[in-house]
DNA sequence: TCGATCCTGTAG
DNA sequence: CTACAGGATCGA
């Protein structure tokens, strides 16, 4: 479910929380993996931190807790461990009696400790820029991007090519730049890339703003609650643009939402 | 580069 | 019952 802008709320509700807090105990439920249960307490909690969709949970003695929320996953601290819901995976509690809750009802996700070098070494090798970081430049999207064949959204989809989009927020930056999903990267012009590349930055910089308020809280997510969509979820409806029917097709074995009257 | 796969929940 | 789900990986 997550990306991003969810992601990130999620990191910074967790970060004032827990940051500095040292852990008392663990619990795993549901094949979650047992060695957390021996080798999390009395560790202390550096920083959290986010990189693309990954959660960052940095740990005394060089090691951090490596948290992927998937689909269906969710992470939030509550104010007592013991009260934890029968839907939690993970509950790590924290001296003071905070608890940490992982939740994952698909139970796509993963929740993992490794050593810090090691994991940050192979998220470096196997994520592209953030998005959202000054490393992530129009020069070099359209770079990537040249030469391409592969349809828009699945280049975006890509976390080696720009780490942290996902099916939302990949339809909704084609559609602000009225972008066919379906046409070849390798195949729009420059300014078209720059307006990408542009849109990409803002639609991010404004989920992170809505899902804020609305993520990263015990219990479910609630469906695109926050965020206004354009395109996303809407097929059948108009086209807030140009009025024309809002079409779904798959592609990559996902629903691709798009306007066809103005996206090209 | 596609399709299957990991899982469970929910909507039609 | 089937279809689909805001993700990612693997093998053909």
């Amino acid at each position: 479910m997550p990306e991003l802008p969810e992601v990130e709320a999620v990191v910074r509700r967790l970060r004032d929380r827990i940051t500095g807090a040292r852990i008392q105990h663990a619990k795993v439920f549901r094949c979650a993996p047992a060695e957390l249960v021996e080798a999390l307490p009395g560790r202390r909690i550096l920083a959290v931190e986010r990189r693309a969709k990954h959660i960052l949970i940095r740990l005394s003695g060089g090691l951090t807790l490596h948290t992927h929320l998937r689909m269906t996953g969710n992470l939030f601290a509550i104010p007592d461990a013991r009260l934890h819901t029968e839907r939690a995976r993970v509950v790590i509690a924290l001296q003071g009696g905070t608890g940490i809750v992982f939740e994952d009802s698909r139970a796509l996700g993963r929740m993992t400790l490794r050593g810090t070098q090691e994991l940050d070494n192979e998220l470096a090798a196997s994520l592209g820029p953030e998005p959202l970081g000054a490393e992530f430049s129009a020069e070099a999207f359209a770079a990537m991007a040249r030469g391409s064949r592969q349809p828009a959204k699945l280049f975006l989809m890509d976390q080696r090519k720009v780490a942290g989009l996902g099916n939302i927020y990949v339809a909704e930056a084609l559609f602000r730049a009225r972008i066919d999903p379906r046409k070849a990267m390798g195949r729009l012009s420059r300014p078209r890339l720059a307006a990408l590349h542009k849109e990409i930055v803002t639609v991010l910089q404004d989920a992170v703003e809505s899902a804020w308020i609305a993520y990263g809280v015990p219990g479910r997510f609630s469906e695109g609650e926050s965020f206004d969509c354009q395109v996303y979820g809407r097929e059948g409806q108009p086209c807030t643009r140009c009025g024309k029917e809002i079409r779904r097709l798959p592609q990559g074995g996902r629903s691709t939402y798009f306007c066809a009257g103005c996206q090209r």
